[in-house]
DNA sequence: AAGTGGTCTAGACCACTCT
DNA sequence: GAGTGGTCTAGACCACTTG
């Protein structure tokens, strides 16, 4: 049933109830995946892709916008278009001001803290921590624990927990060598990119120690920022658990 | 120059560095505005829009996807193409989790808090509050202090500051025929469309008298949430600030 | 100048909604 | 079945970037 319509179907899709552009992003969609079309290079221009898939320019441009609106793509006039290198700047200084009462958003301008690796090891997932991650359960990850400073001042803890025979170049790698910024990190040596981040906000109260690592006064009010990031293919591929002074907590939702 | 290359200028735009269908989007942005398509109705369908225009169909489409996008309009494929009613939902509950500890995201299911008007009058906008409403300098606002129950428990303190002419008809309104729900209100009591809010969020403590209305100790933790609403004009034409228990907060923020 | 993405045309046909 | 938005075609030309 639905049998070939025509001669050929080496070309467009055969798929019922789908747009072919939906096919074609599909399609594309995977060869980003598998990374037949690497990260941050440059893919065939449009012209080309249309020829090659058998449809008319402005079908193979509605798959590619797909695919840019999933963040997976990023086009330049007269440059061409080009896979995305994931999130660089999911700073969670979004979230927080510090220093000297900063003035309105100027991203950019804040400076990327400092990052000081304060213990990892790999342990066993807990029950929650495997199904977040589609791991089986009491899988082996490797838990980080880390600060992070501004002018020496320690203002950020965080503990992070990565999927294990994915991120074993960090299990090895000596804690002074861990980049500030840990996504184009995980790009470079665990070849992961990230392109998706939910962070889950909340509030509470620092136990002893930790406002000790902080600098406050023991039961500080605390932000808690609950981070799920996604890679290409869209799985979830780090949990992140950050802390941080509520007096400094400051963020901005746009609604619509 | 760059005169009129042809007979007649009455359909096409002749801005130059600016694509058609921005110039089309723009021009149908102000009808939007001026409320020639009145909030909730169709527009007339694509075809007659493209006619009118003297541009192709597709040209016309990519004029109403950049209004779409901008949320002045909606497109509901086999109806029709309608002029926004405006947000209804942009619930201070995005921010909060009441009552017995909730599931996962479930909106729609969480109820609409009962609202109840402490008072309600006009006064002088300070300056700030003038200069982010767009007023003059002294404006008369209205002035609205609210509490929203749920269950017939305070959860939420409210202080609203709107523009006088434009609000008017709520400057007169007994308080308690005051709705739950502001922005379906403001549409139909004051022809005022609200298309975007952004909320900035902060963290404070409650003083003694919020914390005795809300039924917490003194000094509670608070989120405050500070809110500038706009019009289909793009205007500011609400300035709100909203106090909760801190411990009650929960927010998600996708990246990407 | 060559190569890329962005805009635009003038059609055709399909999918959905309502009467 | 009539009317709407959604998809698709096969071209053309424009705007931007780079050698």
């Amino acid at each position: 049933m639905g049998a070939a319509p025509g001669l050929l179907t080496l070309t467009a899709a055969p798929a019922v109830g789908v747009a072919r552009w939906a096919t074609l992003a599909g399609r594309w969609r995977e060869r980003i995946v598998a990374g037949d079309w690497p990260s941050g290079a440059a893919i065939p221009p449009e012209t080309e892709l249309a020829r090659e898939a058998g449809v008319a320019l402005g079908t193979a441009r509605q798959a590619l916008s797909a695919l840019v609106s999933d963040g997976l793509l990023e086009r330049v006039h007269g440059r061409g278009t080009f896979v995305t290198r994931g999130l660089a700047q999911a700073s969670m200084l979004r979230f927080f001001r510090f220093g000297p009462a900063d003035l309105p958003d100027t991203p950019g301008a804040t400076p990327v803290p400092h990052s000081r690796i304060l213990a990892r090891r790999p342990v066993r997932a807990s029950t929650e921590q495997a199904r977040r991650l589609g791991l089986a359960d009491g899988a082996r990850v490797l838990r980080v624990r880390r600060m992070r400073l501004i002018d020496g001042r320690p203002v950020l803890l965080e503990t992070l927990w990565l999927p294990l025979p994915l991120f074993e170049p960090l299990a090895v790698l000596a804690p002074t060598d861990w980049d500030d910024l840990l996504y184009p990190m995980y790009s470079r040596r665990c070849r992961v990119t990230i392109v998706r981040a939910a962070d889950e906000l909340s509030f509470g109260a620092l136990d002893a120690a930790q406002a000790r690592a902080l600098g406050l006064e023991a039961q500080a009010p605390a932000v808690r920022v609950e981070r799920e990031a996604f890679d290409l293919a869209g799985r979830c591929v780090e949990l992140r658990t950050t802390l941080g002074d509520a007096r400094a907590f400051r963020y901005r939702a746009e609604i619509r």
